[in-house]
DNA sequence: TTAATTTCGGATATTTTTGTCCGAAATTAA
DNA sequence: TTAATTTCGGACAAAAATATCCGAAATTAA
C-alpha cells in the first residue's frame, strides 16, 4: 500500500513522538535499531521529515531527533505521507486509464474514488498521538 | 494502487474481452496500441494472464489473444490483479508493522483493514464484463 | 515444402526504489 | 582549542520493477 521509505517513515515518527512525550531526544542510531530499518536510508527519510517541518532536528552529542510536545496531537499521518511519497496516493485511476472521460466513467470509477477517498480519510483524521495510546504496553509493536 | 504491469493486464484484458465479444482475436500489437502499453512488456503480462488460465492465445496467422464469451462474464478484476501482483495487496498492515501484536492493536488497525477490505471487495464484485458496458462509445478510454 | 505470421521464453537493458559510504558541518564538552 | 558526537548532503551501489531484443516454436496458407 505505501513505500517502504513511507513504511520507515511513519514508523520512526511513532517512535520519536512517544519518546518526545517523555522529554528525550533519539538518535538516528537508536531509531534505525528501534523500528528495525537500514540506518542511512533512515537518515534520508528523517530529513525529508525535518525539511517538511514535521520532526525537528539537533546536531552534536546529546543531539537528535524529537517532535514538540504540542505538534504530536497535531500532525497527520497523511501528512507524513504526503513529504514522502507525495501526493501519488491521491493522483489518477486505478486503471492506469487516467485522461479516460470523467463524463462516461467506467463502473469502477465511483468505487474506486471511494475507496481512495477512505484511504484519505483515514490518513487525514488519525493524528500521531491517537497511534501511541495503543502502544503503552512497550515498543516491542514497532518491530517486525 | 496498483503496479504498472496490473494497469497493463487490466487494460489488456479490458480490450480482449471487448473484442472477443464481436467474436475477434486480438494480436498482441493491436493491444499494445489500443492500450498504449510498450509491446514486449505487454507480452510477459499477457503470458501471465494465458497461464493463469483467464486468457486463451493462440499462435501463428490469424492468432491471438481471446477470452470465451462465458468466461468475460465470470472473470473478476481481482483475479487479473492476483495473476499479476500475487496477494501483495492483501498481506500485512501499511504501517509495515506485520509481526505487531493483534491482541493489542494501533487505533489504525480497524480503519485500515476496513480500507484494505473494501478494496478487496471492489475488485471481487466487478466482473470484467461490468467493465465492458461503460464503454460502448468507442475505445478511446483505453488510452492515455 | 516453404514462407509468413504470431505467441513463447530466455537473456539483456534501463529506470526507479531501496540502501550504503563517507566526508563536511554543527554542536557539545573536556 | 581539541576531540567527540551527531545530523547533513552528495556520490555511489544493489535490488526490484519496468522495458527491450531476439531467436525458437507453433500455426496457417500459398
Ligand atoms: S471512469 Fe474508470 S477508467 Fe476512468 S478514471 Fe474512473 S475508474 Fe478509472
Ligand atoms: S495493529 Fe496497527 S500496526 Fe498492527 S497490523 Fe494493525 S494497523 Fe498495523
Amino acid at each position: 500500500m505505501f513505500s517502504k521509505a513511507c513504511e520507515y517513515g511513519i514508523r520512526a515518527a511513532i517512535f520519536i513522538a512517544l519518546q518526545s512525550l517523555q522529554g528525550r531526544r533519539v538518535s538516528l542510531k537508536s531509531i534505525a535499531a528501534e523500528i528495525n530499518s537500514p540506518e542511512a536510508f533512515t537518515a534520508k527519510i528523517l530529513q525529508q521529515l525535518v525539511r517538511s517541518g514535521l520532526v525537528e532536528s539537533l546536531r552534536g552529542p546529546g543531539g537528535g531527533f524529537s517532535i514538540p510536545g504540542d505538534r504530536i496531537a497535531q500532525i497527520r499521518l497523511s501528512e507524513i505521507v504526503y513529504a514522502i511519497d507525495g501526493d501519488k496516493l491521491y493522483e489518477g485511476c486505478g486503471l492506469g486509464l487516467e485522461q479516460c472521460d470523467a463524463r462516461y466513467p467506467c463502473p469502477l470509477h465511483d468505487k474506486f474514488v471511494e475507496v481512495r477517498r477512505d484511504l484519505r480519510n483515514m490518513l487525514e483524521q488519525t493524528s500521531l498521538d491517537e497511534l501511541l495510546t495503543g502502544l503503552e504496553v512497550g515498543l516491542t509493536y514497532l518491530r517486525r
